[in-house]
DNA sequence: CGACCGTTTGAGATCCTTCAATACCAGTGG
DNA sequence: CCACTGGTATTGAAGGATCTCAAACGGTCG
């Protein structure tokens, strides 16, 4: 285990992480000792669309964002992971999106070549990383919904909501600038803008400051998310 | 070459399943010691959305379609699942969407509580069940970005050109009404059925029947699903 | 043939986008 | 202290891609 002397989290404890939940004491020693520690400071790229993929990444802390783009340059944000969460969840190929670090993160890096001989001698590590990858197929399976079929405030309802759920508060921060929105929910930066006005209008949720939203009626927008309406607000 | 003429598989090797393969013969007799086929005829439910997910399912024939819907009835395709796809993969829970039968098919269902103890024991299925379900995440992901950004026209190329790769040739049947095109492309029916016309004009398309299209340029297709223009056409 | 069902085509409406101007905010320097 | 600057967000007006509503078309089957 490298992983001592870190400024920031004071002690790092790997058993902690995400890929071993569910695993025993000894499986998640073998697991740790082949991880490292990795940082990006905002802005920085992590990995690109096409890039090899040398690692499976978890998110220790901060926010990225995943994204992948047409040839003319159009974006579609997959998502901003924080912690907990992991990357590049293939067990072989190269990554389908590029990721960006949103704010400073600190990353726990799975060489995959030696991940993979884990995943044979672990027991129960396979199994894991199965059922991290199918919650991952079924959270884009919701996107794929919201994308196809949500007109625009009920998508940012829905954006607000899993945000909150992410959060475990109420009183969200944003730490995405309005055009990743924009990218993650198919709609332009100015009918972003223009939906948050409206549901704070409606005071569905209030704006403390420009990246932070405070959640008002929950309620309401968890029907709104859920399409409850034939008039698409 | 799919040369052979059977009407539908006389004797039915189970070694030849997707969920088999990469595993040795031990293993996949395991497999499919727990697993039993099942048929539905066209237009049956296999299970809805919110169903407990007690099988998963393979498809040795035929086609489905898989959907979610909104509260108010507005429906996202998830795809259209045919000979060697896998449903249902999640290690645990319920199903997240629905299942029909769009032509008659033969399914083969692993129950999922045998199909765990399989997992824990057979070295390799854990391990094939991640590879799986992260090919579908892939998938999953690329139809993001179509939902996202892309225009009609290159939805529905980037849809002909996926059913291509399926059927593998140039000449495809289409089992699914436009309905159910629309659906999973996040367009209404007037405007795929307007879509097709025009790429017909365009000649990059011809249909010799209403359920069938021929390729005429995939050249132009593939451009056009990858966004290769300003002008999105 | 005629009814039926899915598809195509047309005309008008709408949600979202595009283009453009304005507002806001933090940092910098006069 | 305040003007200036650059970046991001908001607001406005006009346009366009897609949707909605409606009619016509075209195969299939009794």
């Amino acid at each position: 285990m490298q992983v001592q002397t870190l400024p920031t989290p004071p002690k790092f404890d790997g058993s902690a992480l995400a890929v071993c939940r569910g695993l025993d004491r000894r499986a998640a020693g073998h697991v740790m000792a082949i991880s490292s520690l990795r940082r990006k400071a905002a802005g920085e790229t992590l990995f690109s669309e096409g890039d090899d993929a040398d690692c499976i990444y978890e998110v220790v802390s901060g926010t990225l964002r995943l994204y992948k783009m047409l040839a003319d340059g159009r974006r579609q944000m997959m998502g901003f992971p924080a912690a907990g969460h992991l990357l590049g969840l293939a067990p072989a190929g190269t990554h389908v999106y590029t990721a960006e670090a949103l704010t400073d993160v600190t990353l726990c890096c799975y060489p995959r070549a030696s991940f993979h001989r884990l995943v044979n001698d672990v027991p129960g590590l396979a199994r894991r990383m199965w059922a991290v990858t199918s919650d991952e197929l079924r959270f884009a399976q919701d996107q794929l919904l919201l994308l196809g079929r949500k007109s625009a405030s009920e998508k940012l309802a829905s954006f607000l909501l899993m945000l909150a759920d992410q959060q475990d508060t109420d009183h969200l921060s944003l730490p995405m600038t309005r055009t990743d929105i924009a990218d993650y929910l198919g709609l332009t930066i100015e009918t972003v803008s223009r939906t948050v006005t409206k549901l704070k209008r409606e005071k569905l949720i209030a704006l403390p400051q420009v990246n932070a939203m405070d959640i008002l009626d929950r309620d309401a927008l968890e029907a709104m998310a859920a399409g409850e309406s034939a008039e698409h607000f």
